[in-house]
DNA sequence: GTCTATAGGTGGATAGAC
DNA sequence: GTCTATCCACCTATAGAC
């Protein structure tokens, strides 16, 4: 992993930890093991860094809704591995990159929060699909619509990660999870 | 309003659009129209400020709930009312005090974080007292727990408000929330 | 590509006059 | 209770040597 790599993975942990607004090049540098103005060399600026972050993410997530679609064969298994996805960020106490960010999004730079609605967009029409599907196939009952269900969605597991913040355990993600799923699937 | 009070009000409103990493005394001494040094004589430190204002939100919910327990006669109108204080929030484009800290606690102090956790204490008992005596009523269906079904109601308006940050509209707080609601009241 | 050094500004916090 | 003045640590960012 080359120094531009490792700038990268070691910001995005600590976005993800503290917040944009609650770290800084010091920081990353003690981390890599370089010194704060070598950072500039690989970005110009914070915000920079930034946005190459939240580009990258993107571009992971479609990677990994893209291979779910191509794993699942129903709508259980394709929630369920979403879910996964912020299971993975709970178990290393953090939270979404997109989440955070979206909670500082008053204070950052504009062409930051247009990478940041993309990759909101990105989870809720993957949502939507699914969902859409799911109900064809009668495996999934929509009180509302495929729109409202993947909004509702989105903002559960972004919650649950938020709110696991304020506790030691897990049990309060679990539960927003199981019950989300729960709700949707129709039963026997 | 005394010059302290007028310090909570605005330091409130700054962490909520800002969060607790994102102002500094100097905003709230050139909203508040004194000079920074003087904040200091009301509050002796910024966690100090901020535990006064977690501590005052919390007891501010706890008339709310009570007002909306005197008020109510069904499930249905406590959750919709509960649903208001987010939307309340949201209408201002602010987080709510407790889910802005929740995503900096990381940075934050412990005895912040202790009262962090209170705060969310109040909203999970609350809610989950409400679907029990919803259930009990036949009023509601719950598909899991009435604290579990209370760990999703709140992790998804948490959430909802969040994901909100990265939009310019209320439709996706408005989806999520009424799917919410939705999901849990027994049909016909 | 990384370094030292530093600019120029802001952070939270304090001393002491009024 | 508010002020001026200040401390010192830290911030993002730049200049220029190696």
């Amino acid at each position: 992993m080359d120094t531009k790599e490792k700038i990268m993975t070691i910001t995005q942990t600590l976005i993800q930890s503290k917040g944009f607004n609650g770290f800084s090049f010091a920081d990353i540098a003690n981390e890599v093991g370089i010194r704060k103005a070598s950072i500039y060399h690989h970005f110009p600026t914070k915000t920079a860094l930034g946005i190459a972050l939240i580009e990258q993410y993107s571009s992971g997530l479609n990677a990994l809704l893209n291979n779910i679609d191509s794993r699942s064969k129903t709508a259980d298994e394709s929630l369920n591995s979403y879910v996964d996805i912020y299971r993975s960020n709970l178990n290393l106490d953090l939270m979404c990159l997109g989440g955070m960010l979206a909670s500082e999004a008053q204070t950052l730079a504009p062409e930051l929060n247009t990478h940041l609605k993309q990759f909101f967009d990105i989870n809720h029409s993957w949502l939507t699909s699914v969902l859409e599907a799911g109900e064809s196939n009668n495996e999934i009952k929509l009180n509302t619509s495929a729109n409202a269900e993947a909004s509702l969605f989105l903002a559960a597991l972004q919650g649950a990660l938020l709110v696991a913040r304020a506790y030691d355990t897990q049990t309060s993600f679990d539960e927003a999870a199981s019950t989300l799923i729960s709700n949707l699937l129709r039963k026997g």
